[in-house]
RNA sequence: AGGCGCGUAGCUCAGCUGGUUAGAGCGCCACGUUGACAUCGUGGAGGUCGUUGGUUCGAUCCCAAUCGCGCCUACCA
């Protein structure tokens, strides 16, 4: 009793209480956790409640923990106090004194209740606070972000048996990365003796981003592909790099001079691609070491950069080869053009857009009389351009004033009207101005009719001297204003109305495109693009899912020359050079580009220094289109001289990557490989779907609900997760909704779910042809697997350890029905995996997965080994421990392209028992399924087992008896099978006895069906409720029969449904009526 | 204008080349804690498979129409 008065005088005290109650040990703060001189280094709980505010970072898990953890320690100790007052009160009335000693302990503890939960909670915070302030401080910027914290040096120590109780990925993520890539364990094979060769090309990330949600979804598979055919023992092959990402960069790197106040232009072109290659220095490593944090397993030593010497050798000679096959071309064409950005960009790089704007009717009076034509623009400033109006031919009102002229307004010009039948006379008025050199149709139009173009407009879009005076230097839309009022002031403007139109923006700049009269590269796509067709016809190209074959086919069958230079600095250099009259000369050096000169002019004096390079670069996808083989160590000799890389893995096996760059990269990569080499770049494309956010929004930052992949797997805190989505937007104004939003959503932050679960939730999510809305709630749930894999491991361990797990062959080993099944289960699992590998469902493979080690391996095996190592002999408890370990051997192996991490980490432990050898799970093969090992017997024999556990399960739950309480069963149907599955019965079931009858006999206590077996507990029952609910299972049988018997009733369905089908139903219907028939007796033995 | 996809439990998604009582996870309800795991266990509630027609012995599945949502391509003076 003594003890128990100094609790109370400690609660009063409750620092010093902690040397007497040992608080909670698997929830205390690590000291090591807490950061050296933070406020967290005080043991001082006056001080932590200043973290109250952060409370939040708790989650509902957590709160749970805690409270059971309350709950054991409460248990625990008053088992202490009972003993105790047992011992010091040993007298003959032992209930009366344990009843007054309960009562005493339990309100001396009621009152330090209040005391205890408070400390837990101080101790857990405690140490939630710590782990992102310490070890993850990369979380907070983008510069450290993804930083692995410095490897353990040597390999793991798998002697040590013992694992924490629960999962905990960040260390053993921490340990085995680097531990895999010092090995080389991600070099690629140039093994030519091996069976097959495997290869994924990176899809290049932008140099200096940083790792989204998309990447990490594709990683994965990635990664899970890569992990699986290694695994399988092929020439293995994730080829990685990183683009220089022309358009994105120089902005990047823009927008960072106009911090400092200064253009690109002040400092010239050289020190700005310096400056661009710093940034490239410092932060190109970012994207790189997020990856590695994701697990992936490429080989970094064969990692590439569009920009490297090499890859930029290549790029030079494809142009130059390009260009003598005719295929690339220089001219004055209408190109897209970003007034803002002042380059031309492809079709593919503007946006179109619905925005609202005005439709200005135009009167064009007819020049030397009276009257006038109407036109409709929403562009009345290109006017100044005009060089025509255009009426259909066939259009009535119009026909006679073919050939007229007309005086365009503000201007001293007169212009032709003109027909073409590209005019649709429903449109407008049905007369169209036309002006070349801004409009795309107008261009064709002027071509038709030999019109010259007259462009208006500088570079930047401010109207130039082919325009009156009074417009010139005016920006495009200060001079559409202006028109708009002077030809108001004239009394030209016969109406101005709103109208919607598309507007083309630039993708990156947001600009709006003006298109521009100007002199560029284009790349002639007809042929390559009938190559590119062809090669998916045949087959030799295959997309996943086949849809996206008609959206790549359409595409090419529609191709425009693809305008290939960029009036940009940084990108390879288009390796052409001009002579002082303007001739060109394309070649790999400018050496070889003034021999050619030389040659052009004759044998005259040396020309060198006359001869000015091109300014443009190209654009950045040129690059990528010949990612396939310049990765591999392409050179100009191929295929003449060998080169392993190419030959060995081109055609690679699969490009993973999204829809939105089929026309960008894939389309260009087929036709570029095909032409260069060939072959084409990959075998199959896998189109994955789009990662958006729960509510099914794009990610974006402009909407704020961007997700970092590490935030999901290091934790972050509300506040730091609104910082992080607040800062740097566009428009500031956004802030204080996006905020909101994100508090909404994630109230508590986000917890750290590990990479491994974020892993497994990308794959469960991988289905096909639809977008994935990710789901927090599925990681939760991915991470309690990876923890029920991770304790089942444990238990293995904790029964296997030091004891004989059957290693020695020659020992006798007698496999139960359970352990049979639990092979020939592993073995389906197999064979779905393998499945879903070779259909890229990696959900399925997810879900084979999950459902072997949680609904098969842990609900049943495990439940199953611990009856048999309970009450088997010597034959049976090694047979069940060979089984666990063995069947769990493979599991991991199993799961581990999946889930690296934590299957490494097991698998160093469980591998010994299994007899395995090796230092890496990396470096085992894969499981591959055995049909022999496809046990039908035992799979029947332990689904009437289950049915059986399950029906008494049921039973006890109708019967509303307490889980505690043993009862005994009855069971008719097959001895053999009954004796064999009673043990395992008694302990699955809670049964004080199971006895095996021929009949049951007649009483008032529930019966159940299971297979072909009848069990009734025996026991008491409440006869109204067992009334109802074997009236409600009655009334469930009569419908079905009903229907089965309506269907047999049906001489069509009996005539023409397959044999077996019909079969099938009699059988049912057999099922179904001696159910019936025996609920039917049933109640009416209760009723009477 | 053309093309593609989606609509199944409160939420996120499987499923079906047409055939037992349509599944899972999360959430919800009830009960349960003596060592693998409360990041758990057992049981339960919850669905006229968007709507309407058609084909069929039989439709969540195939066909047609329709409604809703999303995306892609092209054009819009």
């Amino acid at each position: 009793m003594s003890d128990a008065r100094d609790k109370s005088r400690d609660a009063s005290a409750p620092h010093e209480a902690e040397d007497d109650i040992p608080l909670l040990t698997d929830i205390a703060p690590d000291p090591d956790l807490v950061a050296p001189g933070s406020d967290l280094d005080t043991g001082d709980p006056a001080e932590h409640s200043g973290a109250t505010p952060n409370v939040e970072v708790i989650s509902r898990v957590q709160v749970q923990n805690m409270q059971h953890g309350v709950y054991q320690k409460l248990r625990k100790d008053l088992d202490g106090h009972i003993a105790e007052v047992i011992r010091e009160q040993f007298v003959p009335d032992i209930g009366a004194a344990l009843n007054s000693a309960l009562l005493h302990i339990t309100q001396e503890l009621q009152g330090n209740i209040g005391e205890l939960v408070r400390t837990s909670v101080e101790q857990a915070l405690k140490k939630q606070l710590a782990l992102p302030r310490n070890a993850e401080t990369h979380t907070v910027t983008d510069d450290d972000a993804g930083i692995i914290r410095p490897p353990h040096a040597a390999a793991p120590d798998a002697s040590r048996m013992d694992l924490s109780k629960s999962f905990e990925p960040a260390t053993i993520e921490a340990r085995w990365y680097p531990f895999w890539e010092k090995n080389g364990y991600f070099r690629a094979g140039f093994d030519r003796s091996k069976s097959g060769n495997y290869c994924i090309l990176l899809p290049p990330p932008n140099v200096t981003g940083t790792l989204h949600m998309g990447h990490a979804f594709q990683h994965t598979l990635m990664d899970a592909l890569t992990r699986y055919h290694r695994m399988l023992g092929h020439n293995t092959l994730w080829q990685p790099g990183t683009d220089h990402a022309g358009i994105a960069t120089q902005i990047v790197v823009d927008r960072q001079l106009e911090v400092q106040g200064i253009s690109r232009r002040d400092i010239g072109r050289e020190s700005f691609i310096e400056r661009v290659w710093q940034w490239k220095e410092t932060s190109g490593s970012t994207i790189t070491r997020q990856m590695r944090r994701l697990g992936a397993s490429c080989d970094w030593e064969r990692e590439r950069f569009t920009m490297d010497e090499g890859l930029s050798r290549t790029v030079t000679e494809v142009f130059v080869r390009l260009h003598e096959q005719g295929l690339i071309y220089r001219g004055k064409r209408l190109v897209n053009w970003d007034p803002v950005l002042q380059s031309a960009v492809s079709d593919l790089e503007v946006e179109s857009r619905e925005e609202d704007g005005q439709l200005w009717h135009i009167r064009y009076p007819f020049a030397g009389r009276e009257g006038n034509v109407v036109v409709a623009t929403t562009r009345p400033e290109t006017l100044l351009g005009d060089v025509a109006v255009a009426v259909h031919p066939d259009d009535e009102r119009y026909r006679h004033l073919i050939g007229v002229q007309v005086a365009l307004p503000l201007t001293d010009r007169t212009i032709p009207i003109i027909a073409d039948p590209y005019v649709d006379p429903q449109f407008g008025t049905g007369c169209v101005k036309i002006t070349p050199a801004h409009d795309f149709n107008d261009y064709q139009v002027g071509l038709r009719h030999k019109l010259a173009p007259v462009n208006i407009f500088t570079p930047d879009a401010r109207v130039n001297d082919n325009a009156p005076a009074r417009y010139r230097g005016l920006d495009r839309f200060e001079a559409r204003l202006l028109v708009v009022r002077d030809l108001e002031a004239y009394g030209l403007l016969a109406e101005a109305k709103p109208h919607k139109l598309t507007v083309p923006r630039c993708g990156r700049t947001d600009a709006i495109i003006e298109p521009m009269l100007t002199d560029q590269w284009f790349v002639k796509m007809e042929s390559l693009a009938r190559r590119g067709l062809d090669a998916v016809a045949s087959g030799e190209v295959k997309f996943v899912p086949e849809n996206w074959a008609s959206t790549y086919n359409q595409w090419l069958e529609n191709i425009q020359d693809w305008t290939i230079s960029r009036q940009l600095w940084w990108g390879h250099r288009i390796p052409a050079w001009y002579d002082s009259q303007g001739n060109v000369y394309v070649a790999r050096t400018r050496e070889e580009a003034q021999a050619k000169y030389r040659w052009a002019l004759g044998a005259h004096a040396d020309v060198a220094g006359e001869l000015r390079q091109d300014e443009d670069v190209l654009d950045t996808w040129f690059s990528s289109a010949l990612w396939p083989f310049s990765t591999l160590d392409w050179t100009p000799d191929y295929p003449r001289r060998s080169n392993p890389a190419l030959e060995l893995y081109l055609p690679t096996s699969v490009l993973v990557t999204g829809f939105d760059i089929i026309f960008f990269w894939v389309a260009r990569m087929v036709m570029m490989t095909l032409h260069f080499t060939d072959k084409v770049p990959f075998r199959e494309v896998y189109i994955t779907g789009l990662v958006r956010d729960a509510e099914g929004q794009k990610m974006s930052k402009s909407k704020g609900n961007i997700l970092d992949p590490l935030d999901i797997v290091d934790g972050i805190t509300l506040d730091e997760l609104v910082a992080k989505r607040t800062t740097g937007l566009m428009d500031p104004r956004q802030a204080q909704t996006i905020e909101n939003a994100t508090r909404k959503h994630f109230p508590n932050g986000i917890p750290a779910f590990g990479t491994d679960p974020l892993r497994f939730t990308f794959a469960s999510l991988a289905s096909h042809g639809r977008d994935i809305k990710f789901d927090l709630a599925r990681c939760d749930g991915y991470r309690n697997f990876c923890n029920k894999l991770w304790n089942a491991t444990r238990f293995v361990l904790m029964n296997c350890a030091a004891k004989d797990v059957g290693l020695d062959e020659g020992a006798a080993v007698k496999l139960s029905i359970a352990d049979r099944w639990i092979v020939s289960r592993l073995q389906r699992a197999e064979a779905e995996a393998a499945e879903a590998f070779v259909q890229y469902r990696f959900d399925n493979l997810a879900r084979a997965i999950y459902e072997l080690v949680w609904d098969e391996y842990c609900d049943w095996y495990v439940e199953l080994a611990k009856v048999q190592l309970n009450a088997g002999g010597e034959t049976e408890q090694r047979a069940t421990r060979r089984t666990l370990v063995r069947v769990l051997e493979a599991i991991l192996r199993l799961a581990h392209p999946v889930i690296p991490f934590i299957t490494e980490e097991l698998w160093q432990k469980v591998a010994p028992l299994a007899g395995k050898a090796g230092p890496s799970i990396m470096l085992q093969p894969y499981p591959q399924s055995q049909s022999e090992r496809v046990d039908a017997a035992a799979e029947s024999a332990m689904r009437a087992m289950k049915d059986i556990i399950t029906a008494c399960r049921t039973l006890r739950s109708e019967m509303n008896l307490s889980p505690a309480q043993k009862v005994p069963l009855l069971v008719e149907g097959d001895r053999e099978a009954l004796e064999l599955y009673k043990p395992y019965l008694s302990a699955l079931a809670r049964l004080s006895e199971v006895s095996v009858v021929d009949a049951l006999p007649h009483a008032d206590a529930p019966v159940a069906t299971a297979g072909n077996f009848r069990l009734m507990l025996q026991i008491e029952v409440d006869v109204a409720a067992e009334r109802e609910r074997l009236g409600k299972e009655a009334a469930r049988l009569q419908t079905e029969m009903a229907k089965a018997q309506a269907k047999l009733a049906n001489p069509k369905f009996v005539e023409r449904a397959p044999a077996e089908v019909v079969e099938q139903e009699k059988q049912r219907l057999a099922r179904f009526s001696a159910s019936l028939e025996q609920l039917n007796s049933q109640l009416s033995k209760l009723g009477t």
